[in-house]
RNA sequence: GGCCCCAUCGUCUAGUGGCCUAGGACACCACCCUCUCAAGGUGGAGACACGGGUUCGAAUCCCGUUGGGGCUGCCA
C-alpha cells in the first residue's frame, strides 16, 4: 500500500460481495485492468465488505474466481475493506477533530416531517448548529460548505460541476458507529494511493461527496485522483441493468459456454472500439489500443446476440485440441448428457471440427453429438413426426439399410450410397436424407450426416435405421412408446445453440442475486 | 420534485466543421454455396430526436426543447 512514489497510475477495482459477479462490474474491472497494463499502472483489488447484513464469503469467492476465469489479475489485493475499519475511524476522528463532521440525532421519520415538501430535498441540517457531542445512538453527518460548486474533473467526461448548495451535510458515520461508503471508499482510496478512480456512472453524483472528505482529510490543495465514470450498461428498457430481469451473472455466462476470450473483447466494446474499426481484438490488442479518455458517453445496451456472435468466432479458430479441451466441462462434467462411461474423446475429436463451426456457445455441444454417446439416438418429437408424416420415408429407410449393408463406411462412400437412395425414389439428396439423419442422429439438425454415420459405425447405424423403420410400421401415433429420450428432458444450457426450425427453446442464464452494480 | 449525465441505423459504434448522397459490426431480408444446420460469399432495407443560432459550410460548436437514464439510504 502507499502512494505512487514512482508516478506510475494506481487504480483499484473495489466490488462489494452481495451477490454475483455482475456484467458491469466486469466492465469496470476490465477498464481498470486494462489502464493499468497498458500504463504500466498497478491494478488492485479491494473488497468492500463492510456491509455486513449483506456480504457472504461466498460471494467473494464468485469475485476471484470470475475475475480469474476472464485474466483480470490483480496486482495487488484482494485487501478487505473490513480489515482496515481501524483507519476509517481514525479518519472520522480527525474529521471530527477538525470540526467537519456534526453529530445528529434525528430519525429518519423526523426529518421526512420536518422536509416534506421543501424545494431541496435531503437533510435540512437540522443539528449542525446543536453542537451534540459523539455518542450512542448518534449519527455523524459531515457539514457541507455551503456555497460555491465542487467541480469533478473527468477524463470522460470533462468537467461537471455540483453546486454544493444541492449536496445534503451527509451521513458519514452510521447511529451504530459504522462508517459509511463514501468515508471508508475515500480513505482507502487515499491510503492506497489511487491515482485513478475508474467506476460506473452512477456513482458520479457521490464523486463531489468524497472529494469533500478528501479536502477535509488533506487540506483544500490535496491531490485528489482522477476521476474516469464509465456508461452504464443498460438492458433493452435502457435502464441500469438489474439482478432482477436481466441475465447479468458473469458465471451464468461462464456456465452457458462463452469463452472467456471472447467475453473479454465483449466487454471492452461496451462504451468503446478500437481505431481501426475492428471488433475481434484480443487481449493484447485491447491493451495497447484502449484509452480512457476515448471512452463513450452514453449507456450501452448488454446484447447478447452480438456476444453469442462474437463466441462463436472464438470458438471457430479454436484449434481442434483447444477446443476438444474447452469442451470438457459440457462433454465430461455431471452436466453431460451421456453417462461419463459412454463418451470417448478421441471419437468425439474426430466430429469436433464440424461442430465447432456450428455451435457459439460451448454449452450447444452436447445436442450435436449425443447420438453418438447414447446408446439410444436423441428423440426430437417433432423431427420424428414430420418424418414419420412423410410417404416417402419408409422406401427411404428400407433404401438406405439395404445401400448401407455393404458399402465401404467412410463418409465419401456413404454419401454416394445416399444419393443412389435419392436417386431411387425420386428426391433430391437434401430431401432424402432427412429421414435418414432424424433415425441415425435423432435430430434434424447437426454434423453432416455422413461424417456422422461413419463415426457412428455401420452396426450402431444399421441398427438404428431398422428400429426407425420399426417404429414407422408401427404407425405414427407411437411416439410415447418410443425408445430415446426426449430432447426436451435433458436440455442444457442452451442460449445461442442452434438446431433448427423445430428446436426446443434454448435455455435462459439463471439470474441469481447480484449487486446493483458494484465496483465502487 | 431537486442535482447530474446522455442523445448517429432495432443494437454496439465510426465520425472531433468541408473527404458524409453518414462507414463498419450484430440482428433482419434476399440470393449464391450446400447432404440438414451452420459457416462463408454477394446484395438489400435501416440513423444524425426536434427547434433555433454560429459559420461560406454542421452529425460535428452554442442555446433551448423533447426524450431517456443515474443519484437523491444511518447500501455499496
Amino acid at each position: 500500500m502507499g502512494g505512487s512514489p514512482s508516478g506510475t497510475p494506481r487504480v483499484r477495482f473495489a466490488p462489494s460481495p452481495t451477490g454475483y459477479f455482475h456484467v458491469g462490474s466486469a466492465r469496470t474491472a476490465l477498464f481498470n485492468w486494462l489502464f493499468a497494463r497498458q500504463t504500466g499502472g498497478t491494478f488492485v483489488l479491494r473488497i468492500e465488505d463492510t456491509d455486513t447484513e449483506r456480504n457472504r464469503e461466498d460471494w467473494v469467492d464468485g469475485i476471484l474466481s470470475a475475475m480469474a476465469w476472464l485474466g483480470l489479475d490483480p496486482d495487488e489485493g484482494p485487501y478487505r475493506q473490513s480489515d482496515r475499519v481501524a483507519d476509517h475511524h481514525a479518519a472520522v476522528d480527525r474529521l471530527w477533530a477538525a470540526g467537519a463532521l456534526y453529530a445528529c440525532d434525528c430519525t429518519r421519520e423526523q426529518v421526512e416531517a420536518r422536509t416534506a415538501g421543501n424545494a431541496t430535498p435531503g437533510y435540512d441540517g437540522h443539528c449542525r448548529a446543536r453542537g451534540l457531542e459523539r455518542g450512542p445512538g448518534r449519527a455523524l453527518r459531515f457539514a457541507v460548505p455551503q456555497g460555491g460548486t465542487v467541480v469533478v474533473h473527468d477524463i470522460v467526461r470533462g468537467d461537471v460541476e455540483f453546486p454544493l448548495g444541492a449536496i445534503e451535510d451527509f451521513v458519514v458515520v452510521k447511529s451504530s458507529g459504522q462508517p459509511l461508503f463514501v468515508l471508508a471508499n475515500t480513505v482507502d482510496d487515499m491510503a492506497m494511493g489511487i491515482t485513478h478512480v475508474i467506476r460506473g456512472e452512477d456513482l458520479l453524483p457521490s464523486t463531489p461527496k468524497g472529494m469533500l472528505i478528501w479536502q477535509a482529510l488533506q487540506g483544500p490543495d490535496a491531490a485528489l485522483p482522477a476521476f474516469a465514470h464509465l456508461p452504464m450498461l443498460v438492458n433493452e428498457q435502457r435502464k441500469k441493468l438489474s439482478k432482477r430481469r436481466d441475465p447479468v451473472a458473469v458465471e451464468s455466462y461462464r456456465e452457458q459456454g462463452f469463452l472467456p476470450e471472447a467475453f473479454v473483447n465483449y466487454l471492452a466494446l461496451l462504451g468503446w472500439s478500437h481505431p481501426s474499426g475492428r471488433e475481434l481484438l484480443d487481449v493484447g490488442e485491447l491493451v495497447a489500443a484502449f484509452r480512457l479518455e476515448d471512452v463513450n458517453h452514453s449507456p450501452a445496451f448488454f446484447d447478447v446476440q452480438k456476444l453469442t456472435h462474437l463466441n462463436g468466432e472464438y470458438v471457430r479458430r479454436l484449434d481442434v485440441d483447444a477446443f476438444v479441451g474447452a469442451c470438457r466441462p459440457w462433454t465430461t462434467g455431471p452436466g453431460a448428457p451421456w453417462p461419463a462411461e459412454r463418451f470417448d474423446e478421441a471419437t468425439f475429436r474426430e466430429l469436433a471440427p464440424l461442430v465447432q463451426e456450428r455451435v457459439d456457445v460451448l454449452g450447444a455441444v452436447p445436442a450435436m453429438v449425443d447420438f453418438v454417446f447414447l446408446d439410444e439416438p436423441p428423440t426430437d418429437e417433432a423431427a420424428w413426426s414430420s418424418v414419420a408424416s412423410d410417404p416417402v420415408s419408409a422406401d427411404v429407410l428400407d433404401a438406405a439399410l439395404a445401400a448401407y449393408a455393404g458399402c465401404a463406411w467412410d463418409a465419401p462412400m456413404l454419401h454416394q450410397a445416399t444419393a443412389a437412395v435419392a436417386e431411387q425414389v425420386g428426391r433430391k439428396l437434401g430431401k432424402a436424407q432427412a429421414p435418414v439423419r432424424v433415425a441415425v442422429t435423432g435430430r434434424r439438425v447437426g454434423p453432416p450426416l455422413f461424417e456422422s454415420m461413419a463415426v457412428l459405425g455401420r452396426e450402431r447405424t444399421l441398427r438404428r435405421l431398422r428400429a426407425a423403420r420399426e417404429r414407422l410400421a408401427g404407425g405414427v401415433a407411437d411416439a410415447a412408446g418410443a425408445a430415446g429420450r426426449d430432447i426436451g428432458e435433458r436440455r442444457g444450457a442452451g442460449a445461442g445453440h442452434r438446431d433448427g426450425a423445430g428446436a426446443v427453446s434454448g435455455g435462459r442464464p439463471a439470474a441469481g442475486p447480484v449487486p446493483p452494480d458494484g465496483g465502487a
